[in-house]
DNA sequence: GTGGTCTAGACCACA
DNA sequence: GTGGTCTAGACCACA
């Protein structure tokens, strides 16, 4: 179950991406699969329909998912890997820029690897 | 002098913020300095003058930036260290946001300790 | 339905923020309930949708409205509360200031009394 | 000695009058004596003597300063009453409209009349 | 000269 | 439909 949240500067749609990722990350939903319509999940979340279609288009342009005309939309062969890769590089990205403006802003390296060993976080 | 990217998705006055943010971090502007007027940066820089007023008051809302009537902008007493705070609250969420999606993804803490160790910054 | 007075040394901005907060006070507007858009608003009381802009964008940094995208703007749970805080901490400060300079004026206490004691007011 | 706060959002020129009239309230400036000239003024306090002479045509309008000319401004006959007199209607006006305010918002009486009796001013 | 407010109107992303 | 950004330009108070 997707959750979103209205009144956040992520746009839903953005959201509803980011959902759907989670669940094919975490096993939820198999390569292969048929997902949530959009008429279906749309009445599930309380949202537009149009802005499930602009999430499903988004993923089926990132090679995420599938669509078989007059089916649906199905988890494309090789989702996973796909979504591990893309989230490796971007937040890749996001971790060195965040590092170097602390270490500008005078935190130290030893801080930053203090800070890393505390997450807690099982992997997958 | 700030340097403004039109095409850019961040928007022109938060572009204006973040530039003399940098300038006072990087000491071009001095506490209790006067800064360009409203009107010289909107020429200077080849926007709006309403555009440049939104970034000024925005920067004294947050106290990096003071008013004087009929002077001007100064830069604010102490303006330096509420922006060296303020980065570094905002870079170690997306940090350790970032690190923890990593982990996630299969990329294991010691390689995380070895991109922070490749960074190459001048501490200032 | 907020008043507008276009002569008022109040800049109009400033007055829909005192005419929202007032009709959220009075129990006019529930928390949680939409509000009027910014362009229906701006021909209602017949002034430039970008001084409504302004207003809600300030109401919405104080936490009493909400805004959700490409839907509209909300108040926020918690809104009658945080805005009886904010009047109360405003208002006695005025309370305070005023009454120290009517007892420096010569003014005594029991009469400061006395003027309260004949205030007619309906409490909520 | 004037003390000017030119970050204050009050105007430098409203500082002037409400530090001349403190000054005559307090006793240090007695009815009928000179006081420091527009020019001598503007160095003293580091302000504009425009800004100065604003104040002091004001103040004059008041009946709290009289001109002669050529000689400079003198503390009118009758100024303390006058500043006492009109000190009590502005006052009176904001300590009513704060305790009418206080009380809607769910502030007892009781509550008002205890902080009045723990200001602590020595009455002149 | 300095900011602050306001209007009129364009263009954009999002739902 | 919704709000957010931006421009161009007027008018004001204040120093």
């Amino acid at each position: 179950m997707i959750s979103i949240d209205i009144y956040s500067r992520i746009p839903i749609y953005q959201q509803v991406i980011d959902g759907i990722k989670s669940e094919v990350m975490l096993g939820w939903l198999k390569e292969g699969e048929q997902i949530t319509s959009i008429r279906e999940l749309s009445v599930e979340v309380g949202i537009n329909p149009n802005t499930v279609s602009k999430a499903y288009l988004e993923l089926e342009r990132q090679g995420i998912l599938a669509v078989a005309t007059g089916k649906g939309y199905f988890v494309a062969p090789d989702a996973a890997r796909r979504i591990r890769d893309s989230v490796i590089a971007e937040e890749k990205v996001r971790f060195l820029s965040a590092a170097e403006k602390l270490l500008q802003s005078g935190i130290c390296r030893e801080e930053l690897e203090d800070w890393i060993r505390k997450i807690h976080c099982i992997s997958p």
